[in-house]
DNA sequence: ATCGCCCATGTAATCGTTTACATGTAGAGT
DNA sequence: ACTCTACATGTAAACGATTACATGGGCGAT
């Protein structure tokens, strides 16, 4: 019990038995007789015996293990998703492991220096903006999900984000906004993109004319909704915009935080939506109008399509279909 | 280049020499002539050879990696510690790999079924509730970060709570509030403990008495701010706390969030004072008045830690004292 | 009593690396 | 010409488990 790194072997020779014997009397109680069964765990009690995984993992080339990569662990949008993840992995026997995708962009490294050939079972892949030859460059199975790569083949586990703006555009219609803003995302993102193209398609199909200063730029982060703010603010109060729709919820409590600040009300002044629908926006003041993301639905899908995988089931069914999305009316937007 | 699971001898045979060359050419360059090494490059090449890292792990019993235990990734609280604990790993040669230690707690596993003996080199607790009996069971440097487990000798980086705790009733003392209520965190949980203690203990110093009315239950949530405000609104309005200091950010969001809608205002009506000075906080409205954690310097600290704990590098240092705190005055606390 | 079968256990190969040690070759020093 | 070094490479033993196959004893059927 003292020790700690004892080995098969030692467990054996103090159970006076080999060590397959060993080895079995563990991961199959029924195929030992019952008595040296009790012998062998004595003997692990004894040496606080514990089974080295690597050893295993290299003989059995399984780990039971999913790892999960994602883009910004700072981005409080992912927990949800990573808890449905590990909820699901659990049921079936598996863990999972988390790792941060940003420091794949900036060195050489690839998918597999982290995950190892044979660190893990499958990966789900957060992260839209890898290398897709980088990430395709692995036999392991591989989902991606919220984000997901242009022209690659892999398995995708989405929601329909140009649907989704398109929700927020004509909820703000309704409430007679003809100006309605946005405040995108990250360039080159995915999401940002076809939350953009949502926005623009949107206007285009409700006759709205997209006014050259309606656009700005921004990255997810409450700073980038607090810029945009200041940028909007500097307009002419007669030729602003009287609605924004944020690429997502964080980027539109910086925005409201910032207005609000200038002495300015929302929805009274401005009507904002937000995009995500994170725990927090509910409880914002006022409670964020937003679109609402089914993310633990995401991740238990995405945990289930990439076991499946693993286990070369069929993987052929309804899981293409984006995951729909769903408007949420709340305090932050007002009649005009 | 096709394949994908070619191993060293099969490099080694189409380079036509040894897998110990192989190895060598990869790992030190210098060793293997100029000629051999471009034989085996191109190999390797031609092969799309990875070397595996479950036998190498397995051959040089180092894995270079760290392993991350947080009790909820949900909390935001932690995204920034990860972030710094990457970075710091990176530098170092380590990579990160995250877990959610929740599993550990309810079924029969223990820290090492998912670090493995030999998954990691070295472990970050971010979880305080962890039986100790399992925690301490393994030879891996291990070192707990911003928890901590009470009569344990792990090495612990932390800040100093109490200290904290009557820097925010200080602080709504000098204001003229006396009636200074208090939700708490989840009971059983260190950090409740030390913030509600320096509460109680700076309530005393300051000649405040407890109302009995004045403790609120809570678990750190959202959800927990919004019950805790229904109590705390139905009381009377004139026997009530007019100052509350919360046990986390999120709840006193949760807290003001309800009141405000209740139609109150903060900080008119009441003043909150929160702790962990989130993202958010500077940003919410009212902006939060709360106690600052330097985060990215606790994971920082902790990287460090644990990686002279790897190196067998003289640990003995300032890292005893806790981290200071910091109370950061902004908009949801004013005089009474 | 003999044969054959089943069951519990042992033997040893295997997973894919790294690395201590052995081997062989070439050039320097005498 | 001979030895000694130095260096490049090969050989083979680990790392710690799992598991196909071999072995031997017990027992039922004949």
């Amino acid at each position: 019990m003292v020790t700690g790194k004892s080995t098969i072997l030692d467990v054996a020779r103090i159970a006076g038995v080999s060590t397959a014997t060993v080895s079995r009397a563990l991961a199959h109680p029924d195929r030992v007789q019952q008595a040296t069964r009790d012998r062998v765990m004595s003997a692990v009690r004894k040496t606080g015996y514990r089974v080295n995984p690597v050893a295993r993992n290299l003989r059995t080339q399984r780990t039971n293990v999913i790892l999960v990569l994602a883009p910004n662990l700072a981005n409080t949008f992912f927990s949800r998703i990573l808890s449905a993840v590990t909820e699901v992995a659990a049921s079936h026997g598996f863990g999972v492991l988390i790792a941060d995708s940003a420091p794949l962009g900036d060195h050489d490294l690839d998918v597999m220096d982290l995950s190892g050939d044979g660190r893990a079972d499958g990966i789900i892949l957060l992260d839209g903006a890898l290398d897709p030859l980088r990430v395709t460059n692995t036999d392991l199975p591989l989902v991606m999900a919220c984000e997901w790569i242009e022209d690659s083949t892999l398995p995708t586990i989405a929601i329909d984000n140009v649907q989704g703006a398109r929700l927020a555009v004509e909820h703000l219609s309704a409430l007679n906004h003809h100006r309605i803003a946005h405040i995108a995302g990250p360039v080159g993102n995915v999401l940002s993109t076809a939350r953009h193209d949502g926005w623009r398609s949107a206007m285009q199909a409700l006759d709205h004319r997209i006014e050259q200063n309606d656009y700005f730029a921004g990255d997810f982060t409450l700073g980038s909704g607090v810029s945009a703010a200041r940028q909007w603010l500097a307009q002419p109060a007669d030729q602003r915009a009287t609605a924004v729709f944020c690429a997502s919820d964080e980027c539109a409590m910086g925005f409201i935080g910032h207005v609000t600040r200038q002495g300015l009300r929302v929805p009274d002044d401005v009507s904002v939506v937000g995009f995500d629908d994170i725990d927090l926006s509910e409880h914002f003041l006022p409670s964020l109008t937003t679109i609402h993301q089914p993310r633990r639905r995401m991740g238990a899908r995405a945990a289930e399509t990439v076991i499946r995988l693993i286990r070369h089931e069929n993987t052929a069914g309804a899981d293409a279909a984006p995951l729909p999305v769903e408007l949420v009316v709340r305090g932050s937007t007002a009649r005009r």
